[in-house]
DNA sequence: ACCTGAACACCGTTCAAGT
DNA sequence: ACCTGAACACCGTTCAAGT
């Protein structure tokens, strides 16, 4: 009779997710995960085809706390909170948030968040085309703040870097705190911008 | 008498985005790029503090030939000119792309392109918080759509797969080719939805 | 048939030894 | 003083050998 694994997809993603978060993306590797899980490196292979595959798991399992609003809120009310709660969940784990930011997770949350923004786009009255556009023009935008995301204690020593020539810029406002790059409220600016764009091709305004 | 060094900076970064764009980004090795040149590796720390420094030198090397619109045109058509020529340019350095996607070059090219950006958008009325604050919401959305970017031979497999996902979404359209994650046709509407935005805050609209 | 780990073909970078 | 390349401490993945 066949005994069950010792290993199981989940046990290997969750593990993943934690050693990322305590050291960092680069310490995601499929050595470093066989140790942390206590198994030969070999081991990954048997649930993941490569790497890729496994920090694309790993990506789906950090969104998994998020849900969709209830469907009875203004659409952009709805747009804007599922958008943010994605970019908090993808924050909290500093190991895979790059990850995400590359190309967003295709495992099952994933899509459910996915489905769950285009049937709000749908509901803003948006024609099923311009839906699926305004889809991926949202996901491009949060997948670039993501990578500039600059959580507490997180800062990106190379977007800091970007911060410093933005300031000095001609036309840009030295130690303006407000314009800090990859911010909460930097995010919220270039989201409202977007919804102010859906809103002119909305057949059915927010009020 | 010191003779000039037999090997320059730009002869370096020049021959790594030739070995990008002809074998791919994995190519751009520190290896590779040395035995490219003619060198011993340690021979590129002698110009470049570590791998990354040297990257983002290549990346900015790709948009050199990237030139700001002159400044009669209206400013949502200068905005329109200017983000689709960096696009372009870094779509044809397949080698460099994604690594321009996850920062924007910050060579003497990146920065006058970026000053360009801020100039434009002042000239668009917006105040200067306002427009630091849509220079890198415009520069996100810029730096995600390359990510996403697909050219013809360049198709990247990962996008392919989220293009499927897409499609196969409740409310998607399977087999509607107008909406290929990454074209040129997603990122103008994208870009549209962006300028309607920034139109609703302005104080000197186009006409 | 399944699993394991040695081995392969690489990395970026350090540093001691050479000129 | 400058430069070089051997060596270090890793990678992801293949594959032959074991159970």
């Amino acid at each position: 009779m066949p005994r069950p694994p010792r290993l199981t997809a989940e046990q290997i993603t969750e593990t993943a997710l934690r050693l990322g978060d305590r050291d960092g993306p680069q310490a995601m590797t499929m050595r470093r995960i066989a140790a942390e899980v206590d198994c030969d490196p070999m081991a990954l292979y048997r649930h993941y085809a490569n790497r890729e595959a496994l920090l694309d798991a790993v990506a789906d399992a950090a969104v998994a706390g998020v849900e969709a609003p209830a469907p009875d809120a203004p659409w952009a009310e709805r747009l804007t909170r599922l958008l943010t709660a994605i970019r908090d969940a993808a924050l909290e784990h500093p190991g895979i948030a790059a990850h995400i930011a590359s190309r967003p997770p295709l495992g099952p949350h994933g899509r459910r968040l996915a489905a769950a923004l285009l049937g709000t786009l749908s509901d803003a009255g948006l024609s099923p085309a311009d839906a699926v556009r305004t889809f991926q023009t949202l996901t491009a935008y949060l997948a670039a703040s993501l990578a500039m995301g600059v959580q507490a204690g997180t800062r990106d020593a190379r977007w800091e870097q970007v911060r410093t020539v933005v300031d000095e810029l001609p036309g840009g406002m030295p130690g303006e705190e407000l314009a800090v790059v990859g911010s909460t409220d930097q995010f919220s600016y270039g989201l409202q911008l977007l919804l102010d764009g859906i809103r002119a091709r909305s057949a059915a305004p927010p009020a």
